[in-house]
DNA sequence: AAATATTGTTAGATTAACCTAACTTTGTAT
DNA sequence: ATACAAAGTTAGGTTAATCTAACAATATTT
């Protein structure tokens, strides 16, 4: 089934919704935010998406991906992953610079040049956040489900991967002297606002809890 | 300025009919033709895109590219062909199957991701047809100009590109044994029907007008 | 120079993806 | 249980890119 770039995008922030928030009860208004549009413009797609047969609702309630639905999903995904493989680590983009380009580029339909690059790239399990790569099968590793918002002071863990992948974040995050793998340990925790003081290769820095929540980390 | 994918074809179709047919007569008819769309159709783009100072032209007259639109044509050009030259050398596409990627490929948005490929591609100069890549100034050379067809009997030349691009030529170039670079030994003409008789490498074959025609050659 | 053929333009319609404004349903709080 | 707020839907409209059918201009042939 073809599917225009705008149906894709709908499908993979379906997905990426439940991915993210854990939970899978998506509504009209969570989807057009996530997509930037209004609420009744996602809700003319999902009637469409709908007839498809690639969700599955009625009228006000709730919103589920069909397997069908899901499987595409997981294809652009696993797309968009693999260009930012592509572009981090063969054209020398830094992490905070390939997601933009990997939107447009998780469009391109061709299978042989999803299978061929994923050959190229010497079948990558994660990409430059640290997120797992849906294989050919559409398997993914659901991984990182603790953020470092959750550490308590005097614990050692391993940053993993980023939940933000906007620009601004990584920035920061590099900034901090953080990338994937790295250890932090957790020096204190402010009680009034959360306010964390963690250090990072000798680096001590002090991070926002909003900062801390989009830190997927492993326990040492 | 930000065009659409649908006003980058037609600013593309415009200078690939000029480069082919060498005159600079482009009319609504073969416009629409080559994008495969109907006159009234492209006559309407050409009002937005006279509208956008890209083309110049007025009613029942003839069309031109602005200097403006000559540069973003010549970039798409550019980005089509280091894709295919990509596809071509790094994961393994045949010189058949480049072109129809390439198509996709050549409307990412991203200055950076075609600086980045040229350099990764070590600035090639010719594409996996034999045609050249712009450089990043957008300067061509503008090569092949004759064709097989216009050899005679008894010469021998070099093939250094394709005219066609579809997936069917190409095969059929393939199965002649014949590839960029090789040299073609023009056995017989036959007066009647101009079928010509070639050889590569001492593989005789038989081959039509309308074949020779799409082979850039230059003398031995 | 007329007649005819070719080429190009306009008018009016359709579809996909979006919008605003108004309305309905569902959920929450008094 | 009612009232209010939040979430979701519908109606009607816009824009980009396409179409068909009718018309107008230009080019070619006799
Ligand atoms: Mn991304
Ligand atoms: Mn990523
Ligand atoms: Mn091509
Ligand atoms: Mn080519």
């Amino acid at each position: 089934m073809l599917l225009s770039y705008t149906e894709e995008n709908y499908l993979k922030a379906l997905l990426k919704i439940t991915f993210d928030s854990g939970v899978e009860k998506v509504g009209t208004n969570e989807l057009a935010s996530a997509l930037d549009v209004k609420p009744a413009t996602a809700n003319d797609m999902l009637k469409k998406l709908k007839e498809k047969m690639l969700v599955d609702y009625k009228k006000y309630g709730k919103i589920n991906l069909t397997s069908e639905g899901k499987k595409i999903a997981i294809e652009i995904i696993r797309k968009h992953r693999l260009w930012e493989t592509f572009l981090y680590q063969k054209l020398e983009f830094s992490w905070d610079e390939v997601h933009e380009v990997a939107e447009q580029l998780e469009h391109i339909q061709s299978q042989k040049l999803v299978d061929k690059l994923d050959k190229f790239l010497a079948y990558p399990e994660f990409d430059p956040h640290g997120d797992p790569i849906p294989n050919s099968k559409g398997e993914i590793k659901v991984y990182h489900k603790k953020t470092l918002s959750e550490m308590t002071p005097g614990t050692t863990c391993t940053m993993v991967a980023v939940k933000d992948n906007s620009s601004p974040f990584l920035q920061y995050v590099v900034k901090v002297g953080l990338g994937i793998n790295n250890e932090i340990k957790i020096i204190s925790i402010q009680e009034y606002d959360l306010m964390m003081v963690i250090e990072v290769n000798g680096q001590r820095s002090t991070v926002s809890q909003k900062f801390a929540e989009n830190i997927y980390i492993v326990n040492k």
